[in-house]
DNA sequence: CTGTTAGCGCATTCAA
DNA sequence: TTGAATGCGCTAACAG
């Protein structure tokens, strides 16, 4: 039987309201009856009952989400996540809003973070863009005591509290990885395909992937990176002139999203299979990889992120800091058979 | 507010008790009555809060896990969970009692199952050996009430309520899709290494390896496989033969355990490199991965298969059965740059 | 068959 | 600065 608050108050000898008030650091109590409560506490080898805790304390956190908008499947599927989280919103005393804009645009991104009232809102995550005024719209929030978490894409200069999401460098790195061991052995190009430089998660995958074809595999040259906003049809287009312009081309990565277009593109073409290594599962590239299109798939679990950004939130909002080491999240790769 | 077992109680024109009855599908209610509650918990979208019915209910059940003992990184690294698990205990209302065998000792295990007495034990969840006496055993405890789940490796014929683990079937067709991208494109043979074909896991992987390589990688053709026991110093040996009397090897898959001796072999070997694809992240492992030993390592998230045994033991101990596509195993891939 | 009542471990008024 | 009392949503005796 693990000892309760009422076992520390009777051999503190103090009331429960006390052991509550050292507990959860309240003020107006001496320090000697402080001490008397932390001896106990360490005596009985107390730990509190957060369920218990959190039933007692009806207290309910508003969380906002800012997403992009648009097709973007991967978007979608980040929203789908986050409305699933509502679903359990009872459960986890929180109250949560989505909120979307428009796709790479800074200003809306800004616009809505500022219309937000620091009154009623006890943690913000959002999918950022690299952008001074984002930046500042974020650092507004944190000065206000409002807690932010990046997701996805990250906001390196800014005042946020966590980044939930991968590290993009290393997920650019094992992408080459792959890529140089999926490819000819014979000399040629890798034509990489990003979103847009403005998102650091792009940018960061770029230079990993740079990395490490440049260190492990110098038979193959980097081509690119090609700006595809990410947008099928952009994307469509981007690659298709590159493919025409250069036949030397071995091996694709695609970095950022609009993988429908790639997949057009790619399954018209004739000539020598090429080596496909693309981001994230949605509908498109799961049946790229099923049908051999694709060869590998980078994956971040969205749902993970998403329960990651609402824990960190919590906690920051509790006044605690959460295990970094437990909100890592990881990155996946797929094959056509281990396809979850 | 979302709706209490009060609110139901009232709307419904019954008592709490009644209500926790319907709730609970203890016996001893009208049809009626039960007809009139279903409807309230309907109409209000009643949905019942388990951390205050856990608190309420301090029922603590008695699990226990039996793995094999011995060296094994794999092993060792999946007890490590168990010991977390039972840190956790306190708030998940187990009790968990470890136990363990002797390594591939079917009826050491059958044994251990069989001194166990159904009254002081709630569920179980063992690492199993596919033999006759180890089914017994299962279904001995089955058939006293005692729900069992199998981990990490399957008991097929058995009564278990769940594996716990992965597909590995589809893990041996991810290794194939790996090992006939990596390899030279000239033909050549690959070594299999098992650990033994007692093992329903090890068996899954070599007939899942087996099957994509014939079908998709024809000019590659497969050695063995070769039973190293899960253990460095046999699988050396076998390894250091097969090497020696086949000049074609091009790459090696590496299913069972026991890979320092893999490493300590083919890092000690001289000519062309080969392809290796290796199961379960371990110290070991990691290093090999880091050294280039090894090009890609399958993993099964030991944590998730632990937490997974638990929720399903618990879930079966109440009498309910657990949302299977919530307990699904992920077939993780990890090369160098995305280990965790 | 059904209802009353007293907790589970904790937080939080309201008094003192 | 401290304590007594009440309730969060649910379960479980114990009566009726």
């Amino acid at each position: 039987m693990r000892p309760t608050v009422h076992d520390i108050a009777a051999t503190a000898g103090v009331s429960l309201a006390t052991v509550d008030r050292v507990l959860n650091g309240r003020l107006g109590v001496r320090q000697k009856t402080i001490d008397r409560v932390e001896q106990a506490v360490r005596a009985l080898g107390y730990v509190r009952d957060m369920t218990a805790a959190n039933l007692a304390r009806r207290r309910v956190y508003p969380l906002v989400f800012v997403l992009p908008d648009g097709p973007n499947s991967f978007m979608r599927n980040l929203e789908y996540e986050v409305r699933q989280a509502m679903t359990r919103s009872p459960h986890e005393r929180t109250a949560i809003k989505l909120m979307t804009t428009r796709p790479l645009d800074a200003e809306a991104i800004a616009r809505t973070l500022d219309g937000l009232d620091p009154k009623d809102v006890a943690g913000v995550a959002l999918v950022a863009v690299d952008t001074a005024c984002v930046v500042a719209a974020v650092d507004r929030l944190v000065s206000l005591g409002v807690p932010v978490v990046t997701l996805v894409s990250d906001l390196p200069g800014s005042r946020r509290a966590h980044f939930c999401g991968i590290d993009n460098v290393a997920a650019g790195r094992t992408a080459a990885g792959l890529m140089g061991r999926f490819a000819r052995s014979t000399p040629g190009k890798v034509l990489v395909v990003a979103g847009s430089m403005r998102l650091s998660d792009h940018m960061g995958r770029a230079s990993g992937f740079a990395d490490v074809m440049a260190r492990e595999f110098p038979h193959l040259s980097i081509l690119g990176p090609l700006e595809g906003r990410d947008d099928a049809l952009a994307v469509r287009r981007v690659v298709g002139a590159a493919l025409a312009a250069n036949s030397d081309i071995v091996g694709i990565y695609s970095l950022g999203a609009g993988n429908r277009g790639l997949v057009e593109v790619i399954s018209a073409r004739t000539g020598p299979r090429l080596s496909v290594v693309a981001h994230e599962v949605t509908d498109y590239s799961r049946k790229a990889l099923a049908e051999g299109h694709f060869d590998a798939v980078i994956n971040q679990d969205c749902g993970h992120e998403v329960r990651s950004a609402i824990r960190v939130l919590l906690a920051r909002a509790d006044g605690l800091d959460p295990v970094k080491a437990q909100e890592r999240i990881r990155i996946d790769i797929f094959l056509r058979d281990n396809l979850p």
